[in-house]
DNA sequence: CTAATACCGAGTGTGTTGCTAGGTTATTAA
DNA sequence: TTAATAACCTAGCAACACACTCGGTATTAG
């Protein structure tokens, strides 16, 4: 379990999609020019998001990505493990196969840390962050902005 | 917040010291065999563990390091915090000084996630491991292995 | 058709990681 | 006093992850 601007992209993002998914899918762009990260970066997150499971893209015009779960069933955990790379896992890659017993205890002990946390960041989940009152103002206040955007381009135009 | 195998070995080293620091301080080439981390990399990780407070060091023969404080007031987040290097935090760094509502919020939520975060991780402390009975075993098994050892070299020779 | 958007791959500069190598101090045991 | 021990310090380096640019293809709505 790694933890770095990697992950805070995705979760940020996710979070994003979360938020403003119940109008549509949320383009890529979008989230760029709001986040502040590269677009080319972000397909590459989306692409192991995707790989995922955790997403689903939607092509063409008026298309993007959408959560392929209710933002309920999605955990911080998920979206993290997701992004990573595959970590070395020390020299004794669980197999136990260490020298002596004092290296398997500290990374016996590295472990249980290891898990309490994942299941720390599992018990999270999108909702959490997406149901607090505040969220819902500014979601709220930002769809009706989406929505005069949309109409301005015409999206949703009659 | 930032996690990967740096803060791994800070944490583990500092198990180390919890767990056979009762005997006397610990050298860095013991737990640089035992872990098989590099010398000098732990002497890195060292320097900032204690330029943040957590260990101090014995010069000497038969010196080492030990723990500045009881593994009971030392938690995981100060470790990983420890030797962390300062992350640029996003360009709204803090200052909530973003273009849009948008960014501000999920950057508050990503804050709010971070914060639980490190709370988990504060209420860890290296006791908590110390403490579990497999340790107790061996550690007690070890510590005679390095009491003997000691003896061979007549540390503690009369 | 055209524009929008996901999707894909190559390449690039920067920073972190973990290491090697080579020292200097401080302290202890002989 | 001397020699060994171990902390302490600095510089540099190879490998990798990070975040980005650039260029392209595929799919779909209007």
């Amino acid at each position: 379990m790694r933890l770095s601007t990697k992950g805070r992209y995705a979760v940020t993002a996710m979070m994003d999609l979360a938020i403003y998914g119940s109008v549509g899918p949320v383009t890529l762009a979008d989230i760029s020019q709001c986040q502040g990260i590269s677009l080319s970066y972000l397909e590459q997150l989306f692409a192991k998001l995707r790989k995922a499971k955790l997403v689903e893209g939607v092509r063409g015009p008026g298309g993007g990505y959408r959560l392929s779960r209710p933002a309920s069933q999605i955990s911080v955990a998920e979206i993290i493990a997701a992004v990573d790379e595959k970590v070395d896992m020390t020299q004794c890659s669980g197999n136990g196969d260490c020298q002596d017993g004092e290296k398997c205890l500290t990374h016996d002990l590295w472990m249980d840390l290891s898990q309490r946390l994942y299941d720390f960041l599992d018990g999270i989940t999108l909702s959490d962050f997406v149901e607090r009152p505040e969220v819902q103002e500014v979601a709220r206040r930002q769809t009706r902005e989406t929505l005069r955007h949309h109409l301005l381009f015409g999206r949703f135009a009659a």
